[in-house]
DNA sequence: TTGACTAGACCGACCAGTCGGTTTATTTTC
DNA sequence: GAAAATAAACCGACTGGTCGGTCTAGTCAA
């Protein structure tokens, strides 16, 4: 189902993902995806409503391939974790080659938009809860006193992407985002170990 | 000497800190520094060419805030660098209670500011280099293979220090940057246990 | 015929940057 | 050492253009 409020959402959405939410102006949406601006204020009340449903679809899609790797067959919950962590590395450079929608979103907008900020301290918390519990093994294997639980890990790799972002956008070098992955596999095995 | 440049670039750091570059419009750093758009643009060729000046004032105060602290009488190599980790945990809500202004930066104008984008490249491999022998007993320590050196612990901390500023203003919450820092101590610790 | 949807001209606020001109400080000349 | 000349700092109205959002006039399906 193509119609012009999904091909606003999506056209919006690459947009944004590249030049910022800022940046990108409405009649650059419609422009892009063939639409008028009657059309677009009436599908939605502002365009910081389409910046909303933006990050939702974002938010989705990172879902699904977040939940498709060939981690998912393994049967040790460890080693699963430890796979799954891989798999975000080896993902990265696809998934965030051009920044991550969600933190570009709060770096921009958490302090101006409030109906956005909302939105995406839900998304974000939503995230953290689903991955915690794909890594809570390497909590529990872990023997050293002060030990994270599930939830600080999938927190702190989700800081550790978010960093690397950053890193990657301040060098002009997209290879940051592995490496901080990689750094954080660092860390999970060095607590496992 | 309270000249009228570096008033222009003090009120832009504190301008653009809280509200970023984009949103913060040469008429309002004039109006709040108290001079003229003539005397602007005699002292700066662009609003750019201030961005880059900010971003070297802000890069100089935080080396200070930095070198000052009583880690650094610390006489154990490995225990300062660890003490050093933790004077930043302590220090990050008064650092970057309002973000950092080059991760900030990095985020919204490495894309299309070239200028900027270039002295932001330089002082964070400045930052980097600074860092990375602070950090070197910890690497030195770390028995593992696949040990860390002191400039990948030096990188990773800023990206953790990044991510942690992202996370926070996601979740409108600034105790996430010392939480994501905290996390990194963790890190080191296992890496040196 | 009614109501959801589309079209695009139009509006006012705002923004980076320009320009002609004034004031202040420094140097040169007699 | 005063006047003249030069240079540098400073001033603010103005310009061309962009932006998010509105408004009126239609289209089309039920």
């Amino acid at each position: 189902m193509a119609t012009a409020k999904s091909k606003m959402i999506s056209t919006a959405r690459g947009l944004m993902l590249i030049r910022g939410y800022n940046s990108t102006s409405v009649d650059e949406i419609i422009s892009a995806a063939g639409v008028s601006k009657g059309s677009f204020y009436h599908s939605f009340k502002s365009k910081e409503e389409l910046g909303a449903a933006v990050a939702e679809e974002y938010f989705e899609e990172g879902l699904a391939v977040m939940g498709t790797g060939s981690y998912q067959e393994i049967q040790d919950p460890l080693e699963r974790a430890l796979a799954f962590v891989e798999h975000i590395e080896k993902a990265s450079p696809a998934l965030w080659n051009h920044g991550c929608m969600l933190g570009s979103f709060a770096m921009d907008l958490s302090g101006t938009h409030p109906a956005i900020a909302a939105c995406l301290n839900r998304l974000m918390d939503n995230l953290e809860a689903r991955m915690a519990p794909l890594l809570e093994p390497i909590a529990l294997a872990c023997r050293c006193d002060d030990a994270p639980s599930g939830r600080e890990l999938a927190n702190h790799m989700m800081a550790v992407i978010e960093g690397g972002i950053v890193m990657a956008k301040a060098h002009g070098d997209p290879s940051r985002i592995a490496t901080a992955i990689h750094e954080f596999r660092r860390y999970v095995k060095a607590l496992v170990t």
